[in-house]
DNA sequence: ATTTGCATGTCGACT
DNA sequence: AGTCGACGTGCAAAT
């Protein structure tokens, strides 16, 4: 699997394919980078995603979006799409495998947001002490849709934001935004968590929060 | 290249690795997710980074962040960090490969936000008509740091919001924030492009856009 | 250690 | 095609 004559190697860029090379890499569309000489691992998914990754990190130094097609000439490899190009520099091959029947299954996530949601809704009383005469979800707003929305017998909206993660300050600005378009509203950040920084700007804005967890 | 005893194998977890194999992938910490069984392809970087990818998109259907400490035991890998998880039941291993001397190279990006914000302080005047007395840029304000900043001879704040992409409506709201807690303000947003919609948007609030491009 | 905001964010849902 | 919000967002810089 050493070294061998790039010159003279042909792909089949039909099929998923990882290769493993020495090579340079250059981005040009929404912004233009480059990636120096180097060892690098290209995988090139069915769906047309290329991926460069190096030896480090989480996340692809260069990538190209489902749907690029490739093209290989001349010891570079070309991904286009829509406006979009990456060119692969290939010095040389240290190594190349197609992956045959790679799957494409998706991750189940548990604990989701709308999980919280369901919880809220099914015993809302447990959590904040109102005697709601309506109740909605994904209620829809001028500025987009509340999470959970409760009306009382007095007529005052209470408007809940529910968050999966830890509260933030953005997200009191998120809650803002529907208060500011329904009147007679009082505003609830619900989450797991919540900082004491942002606690004490919560406080200043007049908003609550509910302490909600998973399961 | 076909399967092995898997019971009988070592792994060197102290080097980049990569294994294409048949396998389950549980999560759990943050969230809690569950990937099915099917062939995969593991990385495994030298800062602990750990990624599982399937075989169309650009994100990793699971991955353990940079630090993550692996073992082996009994066909499963389990990466651990702080209070995440990750287990992987392997199944049969088709395949897998050490990467010797991979590059931690990082991408050199052009073109990025502070590339249009330099271009705006050095010439302002080219695009807002005021006689500025005074230009800042990440102002410091309650609600955040406003990309650049001007006051006039007539004591009129100019707050200007840069994007290095198309402006949008949360784009809006994000200058709106800063122009609440400016006092005598008015608001911009600076970027390559616009929407129709996002124009009208803007014109209603009294925002306004200033086209800039990258060089 | 925590908070904040950018990102070629990616991706899905909806208009 | 365009817009919007979620994400185990990841990540780095500032506090």
């Amino acid at each position: 699997m050493a070294g061998w004559d790039t010159t003279r190697r042909q792909f089949d860029l039909n099929k998923p394919l990882i290769i493993y090379a020495k090579c340079t890499v250059e981005y040009d569309g929404r912004a233009k980078s480059v990636l120096d000489n180097g060892n690098y691992l290209i995988i090139y998914k069915s769906d047309g995603s290329l991926l460069i990754h190096a030896g480090t990190k989480v996340y692809a130094r260069n990538y190209q979006q489902s749907g690029s097609k490739l093209t290989y000439n001349d010891n570079k490899i070309v991904a286009t799409r829509k406006s979009e190009t990456i060119t692969i520099f290939l010095d040389s091959i240290h190594y190349q495998e197609n992956l045959e029947d790679w799957s494409q299954l998706e991750t189940k996530l548990v604990n989701r947001e709308s999980d919280l949601v369901d919880k809220l809704e099914g015993n809302l009383t447990k959590y904040i002490n109102i005697d709601a005469v309506e109740v909605k979800r994904e209620f829809s707003t001028p500025m987009g849709k509340v999470d959970l929305y409760a009306v009382d017998s007095s007529g005052l909206k209470h408007v809940i934001e529910v968050k999966r993660v830890k509260a933030t300050k953005s997200h009191c600005n998120q809650l803002r935004k529907y208060l500011d378009c329904i009147e007679n509203s009082v505003g609830y950040i619900a989450s797991p968590s919540i900082g004491k920084s942002t606690v004490e700007h919560m406080d200043k804005k007049g908003y609550n929060w509910i302490k909600i967890d998973f399961d």
